[in-house]
RNA sequence: UGAGCAAGCUGAACGGUCGCGGGGGCGCUAUGCGUCAAUGAGGAAAGUCCGAGCUCCACAGGACAGGGUGCCGGGUAACUCCCGGUGAAGGCGACUUUAAGGAAAGUGCAACAGAAAUAAACCGCCAACUAAGGUUGGUAAGGGUGGAAAGGCGGUGUAAGAGACCACCGCUCGGAAGGAGACUUCCGAGGCUCUGUAAACCCCACCCGGUGCAACAUCGAAAGGAUUCCGCAAGGAGGGUUUGUCCGACCUAUAUCCGAAAGAUGGCUGGAGCCGUGCAGAAAUGUACGGCGUAGAUAGAUGACCGUUUUAAAUGACAGAACUCGGCUUACAGGCUUGCUCAAAAA
RNA sequence: GGAGAAAUACUCAAGUAGGCCGAAGAGGCGCCCCUGCUAAGGGCGUAGGUCGGGUAACCGGCGCGAGAGUUCGAAUCUCUCUUUCUCCG
């Protein structure tokens, strides 16, 4: 599967938030889960407390580029959430991506 | 040189590697996959404050209610917008601001203070009477209150005063000239009778039907619901649809209609379009010719790293299209251009 | 994306045909009664934010989300902005 899949249902982002695994950061939270799917996908939550449409979706961006540089090296299949947190706005990319490398390390999903 | 005023432009460019959206070409085992070269956020995309297109409701009709606009002329599809002018206010000036009709159509309100607030005698001034205290009358020049005090200022006049009278200014009316008009200028007359507020109700003139792409149409369509009464019929009652209300209009018996959540497709981008040149015009703008093809997502596509150039700075201010346009308003690092004003210095 | 509503003291709020309005009322707060003590209950009462002045009592200015405007005068009328909330498939 080439491209990444994303996470759209808001039932499944409960269900996440409710069963699922947490690692946080300063910037960055992660919710984990593995999943039955022959597939892994990626949900991110930024909210509106972040900024305005232009600094989200920047933070946006900056998620799912350092997730597609390190999604091949994810053994299992698992759904994973990415909450942007109010320090993500000055955030550059070599801190987004370290911060999710780190998190990732920690849940268990990255060796 | 300093300070300032006005108008306008701009809001980095190019290349490499990896990656994303929709569309196109080509290939293959063809509702898919691969590959190729293009293309892909703004001046405000924002606020949603106006005006339209377009959608459905009747082809948008009538009355009332409600709302909007408000000096004049022009522009525009239209506007609460734009351009030019008039008046008023502010600034030494360039220039700026201006919801700028009507207060003798009517109603309301004007606290406190003050003698008195649309109507006048508290103090004062003057006269008469009185032994005096004071009483009666005249008087709006002076005092004080107030946002506002009975046209202003100077003189004549008078017991003291007063448009009572006079000059100038103001106001109202009439006339003449100029102008397309708002209005301006001049002349004459009149009486000072007439406070403010209409972003209070209101009057006058003009304009506005509702609904907003989450509209709306098509596909799909479960549970369930609706299709009433009188009459042979025409029609009537009732019910439903449309608006804030009423009228009006339309629908109302055998197979059609309605129908939650969730979904697919269309609507969805070629349009009052953009750029250049000429012409008309004082300008807004209009018009002719030539050229361009310039996002269309649906949890929502532009990012990461590196190099080069320009630069004072490129790690970049405000900021992300969601049916589409025309404006307005608000936010904004800076940079550039043009015209003008004041002050100082020099000539 | 579109349509609409609201903002007043620490909290909930009344006040909107402009003027004795800077704030009614309630919670809260303080004091008293009741009790061996407390809670509950009852009674009474004051100030309210901020800046300045004053030893203090108190006095003055500014404050009704923010900023302009109309008016002699604005919580109230008009415009612009900010924030919060609701509805529309």
């Amino acid at each position: 599967m080439k491209n990444t899949l994303s996470i759209k249902l808001n039932r499944d982002f409960r269900r996440l938030y409710y069963k699922g695994g947490c690692v946080g950061s300063d910037i960055l939270v992660v919710y984990y889960k593995k999943t039955s799917l022959p597939y892994s996908r990626l949900g991110i939550t930024v909210g509106k407390k972040i900024g305005g449409a232009v600094v989200r979706n920047r933070v946006k961006r900056l998620i799912r580029e350092s997730y597609r540089l390190i999604e091949s090296e994810i053994s299992f299949k698992y759904d994973i959430v990415v909450v942007a947190r109010s320090k993500c706005a000055e955030a550059d990319y070599k801190a987004v991506s370290g911060s999710l490398k780190r998190l990732l390390k920690k849940s268990g999903i990255l060796n």
